[in-house]
RNA sequence: GCCCCGGUAGCUCAGAGGAUAGAGCAGUUGCCUUCUAAGCAAUUGGUCACAGGUUCGAUUCCUGUCCGGGGUACCA
């Protein structure tokens, strides 16, 4: 934090004693590129705060600050007071201190909340896609955000094992998989899995035709009215009964294909560095919910309706809910009280996030109505963090219809492309092990930051052609950077230099002192983004504080043979102070950094 | 119908009431005997959907209209 500014805002006290403008910091700004300063005072923010006039508090500032040690030149321009600082002040109050600097992120202690957050939630009956992987990528980089600012924070998978839609794989196997497994077809357990539920959809939708064609009666009825008209479908009914039910060959063959699914999730999970705290299965815990529903039918928070369904009157916006189908099954909002309810028990955390589509907004307003009308404390303290859907230039995504990008070939295909830039690139003659570890992540790491790069809201388009992308704003960008400070480190080392006392008044340069100014923001934006749950913020940072190192890299040499030693050195410690911000930002977003690129 | 989200450069997207609205890509043009060119620099490109309102100041907040997307289940 800038001293100056402190010590602005106790000069405006004792410039206003009869003021009470409570406890407040003045935020600076950078100064606008075209304007004459470095930072930006704005007093039009802060005059209310002292019953002034913005000019007054702007023209006082003004006096005040040109006569302040910290500061070279002073300009103003209606409120806005535009600061330059002296060199030496700049870097002690940011980059001369960056361990400090990056602790400045960490909230007051009072601050600090045990969250829980829940995400990724696939289900068992297919591989993971494009939608998947903004889910996880969301998931992971929220929670590591959350974790920075000195939350703790537990990460939770709820695996959704269970169900129709789980039976239709299983039935397609029955009958079309004549015993194969993934060792026998070299094929991925989580793939060859899908490959059954894209089978059984085929076969469902050539038994409906037949059955719109031999009954024209049954011809205006949508597919899913004509589900259990057919023969797949009432034995896909049927199986789930039996699952229900217990029937062991059901039992086992579940059990089967459902480790296959484990099997190649982990892999999915272990190329992004996904690891969860822990997982829940949908199998353990769909029935939770009912007995709650019962004791609030006991205590009148629920009703029975007429039909015998049980129901939450949640007011005139939210409306009627059934909590439980007149028939006694429970319904989505049934297991996801019973979970939301088990995962208190389990953690008892201050907070809850759940990252889910946006198209369940409606469903989690409804969850967290029945939860505070059922009065539990915590209930004003659940997130929904709804993110848009992934499109692709030729429309939606769907499983069925065969439209999705597959997380792990697209995890491939991103990695042969970085790899065959680490080729051309590679002048050293690493062999090819080495190389393909760095693209990995170089090709994880562009993917993951491009879908951050979005504000989690928007409904985004990927687009094969061009999103995937290693120049201009990419998460390759940034590594770049870093990877151009690591060599200009080595090097510095093996030539002996020793910059660990360095003379920060020698960087008076412009691309040097923004840098400085640049790092100053570092830990408001990691704030804000946290308070936000968006990783974008930080993504939008790192890509200027990337460009403000290669404008000063471009600018500045730091090694060449002319440079005077004390200005290297400087260089050398100014350099190796920002490599520690990019480091802790692409951290925080969970993307790696290469060694070379 | 009602509810939520969006409409900003050719395209994909940023813009927590502030200064002359930005970035990347695409286009045009320079820069590799110089710490790695996955880079740097320059340049073209705008009725911030439209109409009102709030105030010192609105792309940002409010109201209305138009256009897109999602939701409005005893699906998940």
């Amino acid at each position: 934090m800038f001293q100056l500014l402190n010590d602005l805002a106790a000069h405006w006290r004792s410039m206003f004693p009869e003021a009470n403008p409570g406890e407040f910091r003045i935020v600076p700004e950078k100064c606008p590129e075209n304007m004459d300063g470095e930072l930006t005072v704005n007093a039009f923010r802060y005059a209310r705060l002292f019953k002034t006039a913005p000019d007054k508090l702007a023209e006082l500032s003004e006096e005040f600050l040109s006569g302040h040690a910290d500061v070279e030149k002073v300009s103003r321009v209606k409120a806005f007071v535009n600061v330059t600082l002296n060199p030496a002040a700049l870097f002690r109050d940011t980059l001369a201190d960056v361990a400090g600097l990056l602790g400045e992120a960490e909230l007051d202690v009072e601050k600090r909340k045990r969250i829980l957050i829940e995400y990724s939630a696939p289900n068992t009956n297919k591989p993971q896609h494009l939608g998947h992987v903004r889910n996880n990528t969301l998931g992971m980089a929220v929670s590591s955000l959350l974790k920075r600012v000195g939350n703790d924070v537990i990460q939770i998978n709820l695996v959704n094992d269970r169900g129709i839609h789980i039976c239709k794989s299983m039935i397609a196997y029955q009958r079309f998989g004549e015993g194969t497994t993934p060792e026998k077809a070299g094929r991925k357990g989580d793939h060859l899995v899908g490959d059954f539920y894209v089978r059984y959809n085929a076969e469902l939708s050539k038994e409906i035709k037949e059955l719109r064609a031999a009954q024209p009666d049954l011809a205006e009825k949508s597919d899913e009215e004509l589900f259990l008209f057919t023969e797949i479908g009432r034995a896909t009914q049927q199986m789930l009964q039996d699952w229900e039910a217990g029937k062991p060959e059901v039992i086992e063959l579940w059990k089967k294909m459902n480790s296959w699914v484990f099997a190649g999730f982990a892999e999915t999970y272990k190329s992004m560095g996904i690891k969860f705290d822990h997982t829940y299965l949908e199998s353990e815990t769909y029935l939770l919910g009912k007995d709650i529903v019962a004791k609030c039918l006991e205590s009148g928070a629920f009703c029975r309706r007429d039909d015998g369904a049980v129901i939450c009157d949640l007011g005139k916006k939210l409306g009627q809910k059934v909590m439980l189908r007149s028939d006694g099954t429970s319904v989505y909002i049934t297991q996801d009280l019973g979970t939301t309810l088990k995962k208190f028990a389990d953690y008892h955390p201050d907070s809850m996030i759940w990252v889910v589509g946006d198209e369940q907004i409606w469903h989690f307003q409804v969850l967290f109505g029945v939860l505070k009308k059922l009065g539990y404390p915590w209930a004003d303290q659940l997130y929904h963090l709804a993110y848009g859907m992934v499109n692709l230039p030729s429309g939606k995504m769907k499983s069925r219809e065969g439209t999705v990008v597959d997380a792990d070939n697209l995890f491939a295909e991103m990695s042969d492309l970085a790899f065959a830039g680490c080729r051309e690139r590679n002048s050293a003659g690493e062999p090819d092990d080495v190389l393909r570890r760095r693209a990995d992540i170089i090709g994880m790491g562009a993917l993951k930051f491009m879908l951050l790069k979005f504000n989690p809201k928007t409904t985004m388009m990927f687009d094969p052609q061009s999103s995937i992308k290693f120049e201009g704003d990419t998460g390759p960008y940034v590594q770049y950077a870093c990877v151009r400070i690591h060599s200009i480190l080595r090097k510095a080392e093996a030539a002996g230099l020793d910059y660990s006392a360095p003379d920060w008044g020698l960087l008076s340069a412009k691309a040097e002192k923004n840098l400085a100014i640049m790092a100053a923001f570092y830990p408001v934006q990691l704030q804000m983004a946290a308070e936000k749950l968006d990783c974008s913020v930080v993504v939008e940072y790192l890509l200027n504080m990337a460009k403000a190192f290669n404008q000063f890299y471009r600018e500045c040499p730091v090694l060449a043979g002319d440079v005077p030693d004390d200005l290297k050195k400087a260089r050398l410690a100014l350099a190796a102070s920002v490599l520690k911000v990019l480091e802790d930002g692409l951290a925080t977003l969970t993307i790696g950094i290469p060694d070379a690129m």
